[in-house]
DNA sequence: CCGAATTACTTTAGGTTTAAAATGATTGAA
DNA sequence: TTCAATCATTTTAAACCTAAAGTAATTCGG
């Protein structure tokens, strides 16, 4: 096998400045939207986003959630989770009851009202969101779907997963 | 001008599915790849994201920056920057002094110390993201980062400006 | 059955983050 | 000049977030 120069130089020292720009961008284009969806959650319906993503997430499980569940879905800390439910059942949006088959866990759902705030807000959002893409063609959001689904799965093989 | 049936419902009530998912699989790359990021900056150097991410900011300016040009560049608030500096100045990272024609202005910039643990972060941290996107052929990742520049400039669009 | 390991959750300490108000310095228009 | 507006930064209050240690319940191998 024959390498030409620049092939053997990056054998030990490749560019990775490619790389470095495009994470760079990705995480600009997440906190700019982010920044933009917290603002509007607060301006429209004063709500912070964590509490607006812990209930999108119960919207999706009607049946309701453990902590545990929460947490890996959200990926944020069991503790950070502990502080969100805290908030979000005294303020009336979600129920919490302990399991009757393992008192060790918590079921959380949304409350009539959570659901009925939620579904509300969750419409709003829908169209930021659409706005946020809408200079892209439908190819370019497929394009971008199929490439960070290829992402998150090479970048999934960086992570050091826990034991079985 | 002639609309079909699909085309006439889309005008009041778009799908805005895929764009949710786009948006939501974006969030997820980012949260991944930034979590282990934090987790490798912890574990190899003692360090905090967000001050690796500061330094990083000063170490492309040699020249110095002020706290609010800091704030534009990471985007985020004034006070966080204040708190930021703070705890850097002291660790001894980087240096601090008031602008000598305009006493409002602080400038910042790396002390040598600083600088240093720096280069040495960042090159390892240049290797992790580059791992991150290992499985992207070369296309892949400039059609990304050709796709993120599109969504960058589409969701500015959405933020409103501060008038001039 | 029993004790070690695991699991679910909470607590703690410290740092990060925001929005909003406050402080002090500079600028600019009348 | 002068004073209202603007600007850079800090302060404040509350929430968010993590890592690590702690508590209590369950599981499982022997």
């Amino acid at each position: 096998m024959i390498l030409d120069s620049e092939t053997k130089a990056s054998e030990h020292s490749e560019d990775h400045g490619d790389e470095l720009r495009l994470w760079l961008r990705l995480l600009t284009c997440t906190t700019l939207i982010e920044g933009e969806v917290r603002r509007r959650l607060r301006e429209r319906f004063d709500v912070t986003l964590p509490r607006f993503d812990l209930m999108a997430q119960l919207d999706k499980a009607p049946e309701g959630m453990t902590l545990s569940d929460v947490s890996k879905r959200m990926m944020v800390s069991n503790g950070n989770v502990t502080g969100l439910v805290e908030r979000l059942v005294e303020s009336g949006h979600i129920d919490r009851r302990t399991s009757e088959t393992d008192r060790r866990v918590q079921m959380i759902r949304l409350t009539k009202l959570g659901r009925a705030e939620f579904r509300k807000m969750a419409a709003e959002h829908e169209i930021w969101i659409a706005n946020v893409f809408a200079e892209l063609s439908e190819k370019d959001v497929q394009d971008l779907m199929r490439l960070l689904a290829k992402t998150k799965l090479s970048a999934r093989k960086t992570v050091p997963q826990k034991a079985v």
